[in-house]
DNA sequence: GCCAACGTTGGC
DNA sequence: GCCAACGTTGGC
């Protein structure tokens, strides 16, 4: 099983939106790095540290599992929505998504916290300029944060 | 709001 | 294929 951190703007979609709604497609991804991670790598039963973005507080909010297979985005077909792409079609389709399903949820991990972790070093939402909205989490690195900040809650 | 860093676009 | 210009990301 692979590891992922996935991040999300709260004010567009939050963890506690994914609680409430127990399982989402991550739609609206539009770089090719990212697609190819989802559409390439991602199985069912990956679990993805859920990221809070570009908000006041930045950090890992909680856990949740890739549910679905990549599937075409539909919001690219969509010419009211703001992930609209002229260049794709039903036929050929250029963005894909998968499902997530929650998994949990816990005080957020903030990426201050995060960076002064020096076993985190290599982690790569911390390595300069950084702006992949998808990524790979090793499992040391997935390790090293259930057991800094995970250890004393209880596990499914 | 600022600004560094990055990805994409498009002219050549 | 190069690379400047542009738009976006995202922390602060």
């Amino acid at each position: 099983m692979r590891h992922w951190l996935m991040k999300s703007e709260p004010d567009e979609y939050s963890i506690e939106d994914l609680e409430r709604d127990g399982r989402s497609a991550w739609f609206g991804v539009r770089n090719y790095q990212a697609r190819n991670f989802m559409r390439d790598e991602m199985r069912i039963g990956d679990l993805a540290f859920f990221y809070h973005s570009s908000c006041p507080a930045p950090g890992i909010a909680g856990i949740c599992q890739i549910a679905s297979a990549a599937m075409p985005d539909a919001t690219q077909f969509d010419r009211s929505s703001d992930y609209f792409d002229a260049k794709a079609t039903p036929a050929a389709p250029i963005w894909y998504c998968v499902e997530v399903a929650f998994v949990r949820r816990f005080p957020l991990i903030a990426l201050a916290s995060l960076r002064a972790s020096p076993a985190l070093a290599s982690l790569r939402i911390l390595q300069r300029g950084n702006r992949l909205s998808i990524t790979p989490v090793t499992e040391p690195e997935w390790q090293t944060i259930e057991r800094q900040w995970m250890s004393g809650e209880s596990r499914r």
